[in-house]
DNA sequence: TCCGGCTATGACATCGGTGTCATGACATCG
DNA sequence: CGATGTCATGACACCGATGTCATAGCCGGA
């Protein structure tokens, strides 16, 4: 590969000289330039970014770590989809500074980090994101101090910088607009109380009954282990009968997310209970391969993978750039219900009046 | 950051010796390493691979391009979840080499690639892969000749190496399979034909009739359009209709892939038709989300995206270091035959002999 | 005892850009 | 007309690691 010797040679200027017309700071002839461009694209001239960083002490890369780190045993579920769309996102804002992405994956095996993190030190990263595939809580290796840090659907108790889905809120968004909807008996089935999500959803339903003025009852929320490949249908199953034989029964299922939709619908129907008719049913992540393709189509609330990766890429940009170094809340990061024939409008009449009830307390 | 000169200063020797010590090239006394090693530990040293590579001229660097370059517009499917699986194969064999992976996007947008090719050729990667979203042909623009270029999960024609699904192998395992079970009238539902897998999947689907002797009934193969938003569903089940009214309907439909499979459930529950007592669907994908969570769990077969990403960073590693350049033929990869309940086995008595006549003309 | 060979170490040049400073040719101004 | 400023350009050092070559000390064999 040709450099600027030879490029300056061809042209029969000195090697600075081209490097100017390349950088175009200090003044170039016009003549010059001309000449100096004709040969670059002869030789095909490519600036050689290693020797250009050795003086400029700027690498113009952020590396990006994915891969479970959490201690404990993985709860199996999806497999890594949100990764790939925050890693989108990432790259959409980075790619705006003209910072280049390096990414390296643990593969599932945390002592492998402190190496990934080396190899990232060693190619003078400006700053590390680190993406978890399912809001969880992270124990990273120590990063030096001067290069950022910036977590991605993870938190730790250093106060690390982190973008975090507002699961709480996603939550509560949906179950408002049910009860907007005119649903009144609405059961949760919510994921495993040991993962973030689990904790935080049931948090946000009992926002929305809160706020709304219906009385939680405790007989419509459940935790259940659905992914378990043996025991999880099962469970599930057990749990909709008990909902259903309640005296009131629910008019909706607020699901975990959308696989468990998706298995909800399969066992309404072996149940004989039609969807949206008898029983609604909505999801949570708007995984659209399941959502859209789902008959009928599922209501659901978007978390919105993609955004969290710009806010995270944006996030640490600004570490780079010097500002909010001492700021350590997290950014929370929602999105819209996308309702869908899951669900049906019940009531239309209290609906209205339901909403502009809510325009009038804001 | 510290750099081998503050290494040597404290440790009070010459920077050739602290270099030797990282490399273990030539030979250093007892006493003379463990004093360099302890001030590489004491200032945190991390070797710049900038400096190491100006002078080693091999940057240990692989770049890696996603994202839509087809001209034609997007066949709005999968959400890139492919993508996502080969690059973590990718990685997987990149790993075991000491090689590091720079990635960049394309957000959809084909002209930005020939400037992210340039980005990457100024951190001097030592090889290209292209991954695309599905399986497609591409028109890459020109990359230098000494700079190897893998082509994943796509093709061009000038034979640039390329790593494939075996789609029509994959089909006719999986056909096979149903013949085995003992079906007799299999019935298709392919993608658009202007999809790589839309053409290729019939004709394994055929090559397993043709094999066991089972006469191709034109009735029983469709091409449907099935994910457009409004028409698609309707479609599906116009053909479905259709299918299920034959003199002879099918035991079975093989769905385009798994997510079709999703919607072909949510029809013949409409239909009234169980599956699989009434009648059997298989998918195509190993999609896990959708088909171990369906119930019944959905027969498939795996199209191996992580096998090939590790496929296709070996094909590379191997042509960077100079081996089968002259090698044109694509790499294809097939998978297994996931065998859930979404068909039946009939008559087990013919599968038996059937699969005993498979084993003798081999 | 002397020399070849090995070990341990250092001086120095080099990779490809870029920052600093110098230089020569003109143009401008008092 | 000479002092000063601007433009266009080049010489040279430097970033951090490493390859090449040199050197000093030591051991063993002739």
């Amino acid at each position: 590969m040709s450099t600027i010797y030879d490029v300056a040679r061809l042209a029969g200027v000195s090697p600075k000289t081209v490097s100017r017309v390349l950088n175009g700071d200090g003044p170039v002839g016009e003549r010059t330039r001309e000449v100096v461009e004709a040969a670059m694209r002869e030789l095909g001239y490519v600036r050689s970014n290693a020797a250009r960083m050795m003086r400029a002490q700027k690498s113009g890369i952020v590396g990006l770590i994915t891969g479970a780190i959490s201690t404990k045993n993985q709860p199996s579920t999806q497999q890594g989809l949100p990764d790939l769309y925050i890693v989108q996102g990432i790259q959409r804002a980075l790619d705006a500074s003209g910072m280049t992405l390096m990414i390296a994956d643990t593969g599932g095996r945390q002592d492998r980090v402190p190496k990934l993190i080396d190899t990232f030190l060693s190619h003078r990263v400006e700053g590390l994101i680190y993406v978890a595939e399912y809001h969880q809580p992270v124990d990273l290796p120590p990063v030096p101090e001067d290069t950022p840090l910036v977590l991605a659907n993870c938190y730790d108790d250093r106060g690390t910088p982190a973008v975090l889905p507002d699961d709480r809120r996603l939550q509560a968004d949906l179950v408002r607009r049910l009860i907007g909807a005119g649903h009144r008996r609405i059961a949760m089935l919510a994921l495993r109380p040991d993962m973030a999500a689990g904790r935080l959803r049931p948090l946000g339903y009992r926002d929305a009954l809160a706020e709304t003025g219906i009385a939680f009852d405790p007989a419509l929320l459940a935790h259940v282990d659905f992914d378990q490949p043996e025991t999880g249908p099962q469970l599930l199953w057990d749990t909709i009968d008990r909902l259903l034989r309640l005296d009131a029964p629910p008019t909706v299922l607020c699901c975990g997310n959308d696989q468990m939709a998706l298995m909800v619908y399969g066992i309404l129907r072996s149940m004989g209970r039609r969807v949206p008719d008898e029983i609604g049913v909505a999801g949570f992540d708007n995984y659209r391969a399941i959502a859209e393709t789902l008959y009928p189509p599922l209501t659901t609330v978007e978390l919105p993978y993609n955004a969290m990766g710009v806010r995270a890429g944006e996030r640490l940009l600004q570490l780079i750039s010097g500002e909010g170094r001492d700021d350590h809340r997290p950014v929370l990061v929602a999105g819209p219900v996308h309702w869908r024939g899951s669900v049906n409008e019940l009531r239309t009449a209290t609906v209205v009046s339901l909403m502009t009830q809510r325009e009038e307390t804001k």
